[in-house]
DNA sequence: TTGGATTTGGAATAATTTATTCCTTGAAAT
DNA sequence: ATTTCAAGGAATAAATTATTCCAAATCCAA
């Protein structure tokens, strides 16, 4: 957990004066790290010891290891940039700031999309996909977009893959399937009628079903066997699609890395695959 | 610029002692926000003024403002995790290395293709789109998911879109194109030769033709009227298809949030059009 | 070359900052 | 009421940082 975190949290317990220091710390953390310890004190009407104290009492060897901390922990906020969660780009926004709150959120949701399914949880999927005789992708609108994405990443590695952007077709397919064959299902809302009536079918067909929904209760999740889940900013519509697709994204192709990593052979099928389209493009010079 | 770039750099005009401190520093930045000047100094068997030197010359007020600077520059460098720049992702790698590499190696590519392009051209792509009669999108294999995707984003704005994943198609929808209309062209490589050959098409036909292209030089960018760049970690076949197709998606991205910021009824439409998807989700809780 | 000018960089020292010690105060416990 | 103990400040010691000054090295121009 970063400094600034940590001091808030421990905000309550502290005596009034050492209160006082984290408050303006926490609130005030760039004003700090080019404050020496006397000018601190003087900012809150304190004194100079009491912020060394307080210092050694976070349990930093002295006031340079606090201030590298909280450098330390801007920075990680920097991350997840100032203002962009809680800010939706806006009509007034500059290009810069556009920039930023644009990467920031794209960043947010792949890293809490990363955070929120489990090793375990992963694993499973991944036993599953890997020992999966056909692998059925479904999705519909933006979703389709990422099981069409993935379902060539898994043709590279000479899986066996069904997927077609028109529900139909892909619902005539399910009835090929069975035991043995796995469906990976693709809803950000988990509500799309079409794939959760194919992840249903399926699921009667005895087709093991891995669902990739958001962190929220719905109907396609609660049909499947395995539940992945993807974090989007939901409450941004302008923004919302985007993420959901990138969160999507992100956890695909975690799973296809990590395919990669247990199949020896990967890289030759992958070579392959690239040899073969590479016939495709045209003499850069040219 | 981060200071560990820029004393970088300056290390070549610098006097040798100079030099010895940059290089120290540059080197060890870790060590060095833990050290005084005079620790500093010891390391390296300079005067511990001469350390307070290095870091005016600089241009910072004073010692502890080097050590901000240098504290904020690893922080940007955490940012793109150490190690993840020049190490692909290995069959070793544990999952949560896997997970750093992954995101890393996204981010990264998210950052410099922005910073790749600059406003002015921007601007320019945002015109042509803005002012286009139609817009027609064209790209194979992974950029014509990309493709697609756009193309959805700019149905939900209203505009008169048109993409086939089917290049043959895309290029017979070519001979309807003329001047005041757009042609969106997206390959990593350039060199697409469907893509190429409808981009010259287009051209022919007095159609601008934008490229988003790898930062190399290529045949299709060469053909555009607009040049826009995409940056992915090209060396590491393994993650290059993923980074590069991410790198195109935070360009159209992009370009999707500075179109509906130039349009000011674009909620209207991107809430209508959401509306009417919404029609087609299954009440949550069903 | 040679002699002045300039730069480099260290020693000494001043100024500032940080850490410790010691003491007072006040609140809680006995 | 007395003891105990935590809180917090004043004083001071220790350390770190900044400046000044000077010697040596380097660079030029004549």
């Amino acid at each position: 957990m970063s400094v600034l975190k940590k001091i808030e949290a421990k905000l309550e317990a502290m005596a009034p004066g050492d209160r006082e220091i984290g408050q303006y710390i926490v609130g005030n953390p760039d004003q700090m790290l080019r404050l020496s310890t006397a000018a601190l004190a003087a900012e809150i009407g304190r004194s100079q010891s009491s912020v060394v104290k307080f210092s050694q009492k976070l349990g930093y060897a002295s006031y340079q290891e606090l201030k590298l901390a909280v450098s330390e922990a801007k920075a990680q906020e920097w991350q997840v940039p100032a203002g962009v969660i809680h800010g939706s780009i806006e009509v007034g926004d500059s290009f810069q700031v556009i920039l930023k709150k644009l990467i920031g959120s794209k960043l947010l949701s792949m890293q809490q999309t990363v955070a929120a399914n489990s090793e375990r949880v992963i694993s499973r999927a991944l036993e599953m996909l890997d020992g999966a005789r056909r692998i059925h992708l479904v999705g519909v609108g933006a979703s389709s977009l990422v099981a069409r994405d993935f379902s060539y990443k898994l043709m590279k590695l000479g899986r066996n893959v069904l997927h077609d952007s028109d529900s139909h077709v892909q619902m005539a397919n399910v009835s090929t399937l069975g035991p043995g064959d796995v469906l990976f299902a693709l809803s950000y809302s988990g509500a799309s009628i079409e794939t959760l009536r194919i992840a249903e079918l399926a699921r009667k067909r005895g087709t093991t079903v891995i669902a990739v929904t958001g962190l929220h209760d719905n109907p396609l999740s609660r049909v499947a066997d395995i539940r992945l889940y993807t974090i989007a900013d939901e409450e941004r519509a302008r923004s919302s699609s985007i993420t959901a697709r990138d969160a999507q994204l992100t956890l695909t192709d975690l799973l296809f890395i990590l395919l990669v990593q247990r199949q020896p052979d990967a890289n030759d099928y992958v070579h392959n695959s690239e040899m073969a389209v590479s016939v495709l493009k045209a003499d850069r010079s040219s």
